[in-house]
DNA sequence: TCTGGGGTCCTTCTACGG
DNA sequence: TCTGCCGTAGAAGGACCC
């Protein structure tokens, strides 16, 4: 689900020699669409869009519907404007979850050399299987084939010499085909694209690149270095100019520790009420302590997020004398944090909460506090034991259960009025 | 047109201690 | 005792990714 601009004269061979191409990217096509239309199939042909409710954003769009103009992150009203007949869906992401599942279990029979960076696509780093399934290219045509057969959605597979030129052969690639760019070509490739092409080249920066005359990758490889920096900043310019010649030194990496979990909430109508917000607040922290448990960590800080009616965000953070994954802790300081930011007239369209700075529970090797307060850890960990089995929707603390029982807890709703 | 939610990384500013 | 400098850490904001 790359929003990143293509070029068309990059869509081309670019030679065959796939030896030295050791990294491949898979992307899945359109990926939730995919699902949508594999479940239901008299949508193939049609314009689809998923997400996009009230005050959202398009999660994804059918090629179909791209074609009237309509691409991810674009807001829902803007997408109903463009294209008006299409099948507006809401998202099913438990859905997504399993088939995504199934597909990344596909790629581990490659090699364990996988590294998931989002629900639809994964990096592979082939070199150790090229003896057991022939080529980096036989590789990829083998992984297209059998993600068509076992999971029924099409993606196209990027192969290359570095994650980030075969993450971009994998965008050129689309829909459902194959780019391999060698690695004597990796330059030219890189040089015929659009300089917004570039990992972490988004509006702004590509904005800032403009006003500088630079509009195409071949013309950031060619500025100087101090231009760059003075530009961009030393970091953001030393990355950009080493990716634009092709040096990206990054390994796939299987797995990578959190750094942080969060949620936020973006609400149908506006908020003025503080306890209202309170309310949220106290639901967000239950649901990143729920997780930070299960994923047996625990979060040195805790921050909100806080959006006005005009969109300005602000953010506030505060870190703990002692690490914790407990709601009980994350809320209290949440809400301290929301009491130090005044609520305008026109009230909060979003509020998130994200603990942060995590460490591994196991080797924390302070006192944590949780052993501050067993019984509350013990109460929180019953939760966690409860909702395993009944579902997550079956517990909710008391100050959660409104008049309507059935809506003070919904997930990602905010209604909790 | 009116902008989600879950993240990571970087820069800038400020406070603080030596 | 006061001031300036420097390094470090925390806080906040922004840009970016999918």
């Amino acid at each position: 689900m790359s929003r990143a601009p293509r070029s068309a004269a990059a869509r081309r061979s670019w030679g065959d020699d796939d030896s030295g191409c050791t990294i491949l990217h898979v992307d899945m096509d359109a990926f939730f669409v995919s699902v949508e239309i594999l479940d239901r199939p008299e949508l193939r042909g049609l314009p689809v869009i998923v997400g996009g409710e009230h005050r959202g954003v398009v999660a994804a769009a059918s090629y179909e519907a791209r074609a009237f103009g309509v691409h991810s992150a674009m807001p829902a009203t803007r997408a109903k404007m463009l294209c008006p007949q299409a099948v507006v869906l809401p998202g099913r992401h438990a859905r997504y979850a399993e088939v995504s599942r199934e597909v990344m279990s596909v790629l581990a029979e490659v090699t364990p050399d996988m590294e998931q960076v989002s629900i639809d696509e994964a990096f592979l780093d082939v070199s150790g299987a090229v003896r057991r399934m022939g080529s980096p290219v036989q590789i990829a045509r083998w992984i297209r084939v059998e993600l068509h057969r076992r999971s029924g959605v099409p993606a196209s597979v990027g192969v290359a010499s570095s994650k980030h030129v075969a993450k971009l052969a994998s965008t050129h690639a689309k829909p459902d085909g194959l780019l391999l760019v060698p690695a004597d070509a990796t330059v030219p490739f890189l040089h015929s694209l659009p300089v917004g092409a570039l990992w972490g080249v988004g509006e702004k920066t590509q904005q800032v690149l403009e006003r500088h005359g630079i509009e195409t990758v071949a013309e950031l490889a060619a500025t100087p270095l101090t231009v760059l920096h003075r530009t961009l900043g030393v970091a953001a310019g030393q990355r950009l100019h080493e990716l634009a010649w092709g040096v990206d030194a990054r390994r796939v990496e299987p797995t990578r520790a959190e750094k942080s979990v969060g949620t936020e909430t973006t609400f149908a109508e506006d908020i003025t009420d503080r306890a209202h917000l309170e309310r949220v607040l106290l639901r967000q922290s239950h649901e990143c302590a729920a997780r930070l448990r299960a994923d047996g960590m625990v979060a040195w800080t805790v921050a909100i997020k806080v959006r006005h009616a005009d969109f300005t965000t602000l953010t506030r953070s505060r870190t703990l004398a002692v690490p914790t994954d407990l709601a009980h802790d994350i809320h209290a300081a949440a809400r301290d944090l929301l009491a130090s930011v005044q609520i305008p007239q026109a009230g909060i369209r979003l509020l998130g909460v994200r603990a942060e700075r995590l460490t591994a529970a196991a080797t924390t090797g302070v006192q944590s506090a949780l052993d501050d307060d067993p019984q509350q850890a013990l109460a929180e960990r019953a939760m966690d034991g409860v909702r395993a089995r009944f579902g997550s929707q079956i517990l909710r603390p008391a100050s959660l259960l409104g008049n309507n029982r059935h809506s003070a807890f919904k997930s990602g709703s905010g209604d909790l009025s």
